[in-house]
DNA sequence: ATGAAAGCGCTAACAG
DNA sequence: CTGTTAGCGCTTTCAT
């Protein structure tokens, strides 16, 4: 295997000293150009890649960040991930990546771990908005920002806004002429399953239709529970003309137990699911419309405001709440 | 924010030098135990936590592996990443996960930044076994292994044993009394389509069954290809009994098409998939049957073989099949 | 049994 | 314009 080259090689072929060299490769300092030039190109002939944990030693930055999560099967983490990855990456900053599940002595250790090796900052993230992850991340010596789990009041924390994606939602429905719209959404002890219902009646009264609290479904987050709800809404007399649902999950199932009873998409229903997980909404008959939460872009959002935390820049604390797309399709 | 303590702080607290705290700390060297207590006593009581990167910068390990994968969905990589992470984590070993996609210069650039950051070596990952990262691995100054993607012929690689895989599915319909199984898998471009289709046509031949091309049906990796595919062996006049799916995605659309056709799953046609992909293989009707391919233990025996590398011990080079498992539900 | 000193690779004051 | 020196935090001979 190549052995490293140090500053000390680069400097020895060229004929100067260490501290010269470092002046010339890090465009710092003065000096003749030629020197430099010269220096710079003894370096690349050398192959010269400075030692980043020396680097960091002095200058107290390791360029390095770390990621926790409690979200086992990626499904909300890898957005996030690859939007902070994408985002920090011309910054030279590479991102540790540590699942902690609901593990508290695990979670601890990661911590501890990443503190040790100096990462800049951490990147708390989770699968749900309403719960913590099993660690206090309050008192250590790096900033910390919060993306899609919640943190203390005086954090920085990213979400998407359930509210405007709700809202985007059920207008759409609106918009195709839809005017017995019910929602379908998952189990009452999760806050985004009320940030949307609220958010879906205040759009039904805006628009001067009718508002039932019947016309919420609440269930579990399963292609099951859209069948089972369309089953009990078909027995019904009134059947709605328009199905919003909480996840794309409940969509597919709704999809799916539609198709069966010969009721179709999009002519006499609509639907429009929530999270735009292709591999479930580009499969469904029809491809399914739903909302987009943008959580690539709300992890560069969380990477770049980690950053500006680190340098010492100002950043509004509190929650941000980022805007939902909806991506339509043929739903 | 608290200001970190260093191993000065100790040694100053504890009225020795830091070479004293230092082993101490380390349990290296020899002195008495009372002092050894004490320094320990002091930098527990101080909260010390050594610099990860001051240690690595003498000691040539920064304990730290990258992986890299050019599968951005993680479908794969995830349970990878997960088995790796826990595998190496009581040695203290950190993971920079960086998703590299199918750009040669954005690879370069973060296998630059992990060699820069001095890790002690590299995990390549994809999301085709036949298929190499858009970089070359091959002479780099830390030892590379490669799973579930191709690496050079000295290099080791882990993948999933396609064939063993395939032939515990394909005994598991005949051992559920099929005799007319078909397999309906991806596209021929893929090396696992090959070796799946192989163990599956072996399999039925050691069984005595008729071995019959025609009964491979090859197509996309999508459910809606399943669904095509038993519109296609319905129009025919002899209908299989077992249906072998090269992943569970078509397993999803063959099973959804036969419902739709009143096939009772499992009454009158088995259906094996392949990948365990919970989300899928839970949620159709019934339950899928299929093959998982352990990947999180794939992972774990990566970062192992890795480290072992790293610690120059003797692994044995080559591709390294990790065995697949059935794994039994409804259908 | 303990400590002084050198050094890991690099950067930054400060001289010359 | 360039070099000497000190130091980042820790480990490790080598003296004492």
């Amino acid at each position: 295997m190549p052995e490293r080259v140090t500053i000390y090689d680069v400097a020895a072929a060229a004929g100067v000293s260490t501290a010269t060299a470092s002046k010339a490769l890090n465009d710092t300092g003065r000096m003749a150009v030629e020197t430099r030039d010269r220096i710079r190109r003894v370096a690349r002939e050398l192959g010269f890649r400075p030692n980043a944990l020396a680097r960091s030693l002095t200058s107290k930055r390791s360029f390095t960040v770390g990621l926790l999560t409690d979200d086992t099967y990626g499904r909300f983490t890898l957005p996030v991930m690859a939007g902070i990855s994408e985002g920090l990456i011309d910054q030279g900053v590479s991102v540790f990546l540590c699942t902690v599940e609901d593990n508290p002595e695990l979670a601890k250790v990661h911590v501890d771990a990443m503190l040790d090796k100096q990462v800049d900052g951490i990147i708390a993230t989770g699968k749900r908005i309403d719960k913590p992850l099993p660690v206090d991340l309050s008192h250590l010596p790096v900033p910390v920002v919060y993306a899609l789990t919640v943190g203390p009041g005086e954090a920085v924390t990213l979400v998407p806004d359930d509210d405007q994606g709700a809202r985007a939602a059920v207008e759409h429905l609106i918009a195709q002429g839809r005017r017995r719209i019910v929602h379908v959404t998952g189990p009452g002890s999760f806050r985004v399953v009320h940030e949307r219902a609220h958010a879906y009646a205040e759009t039904l009264q805006a628009a001067g239709l009718a508002v039932d609290d019947a016309a919420i479904l609440r269930g579990s987050w399963s292609e099951r529970w859209g069948h089972d709800a369309v089953a009990t809404l078909w027995s019904g007399k009134d059947q709605p003309d328009g199905i919003f649902c909480g996840n794309d999950q409940i969509a597919r199932g709704v999809i799916d137990a539609l198709r069966e009873r010969n009721v179709d998409v999009p002519r006499d229903v609509s639907v429009v699911g929530y999270d735009n997980w292709e591999i479930v909404a580009e499969q469904t008959r029809p491809p399914l419309t739903t909302i987009d939460m943008n959580l690539k872009e709300l992890g560069r959002q969380a990477g770049l405001a980690l950053m500006r935390l680190v340098n010492g820049e100002a950043v509004e604390k509190g929650l941000w709440k980022l805007p939902c797309t909806l991506v339509v399709r043929g739903s």
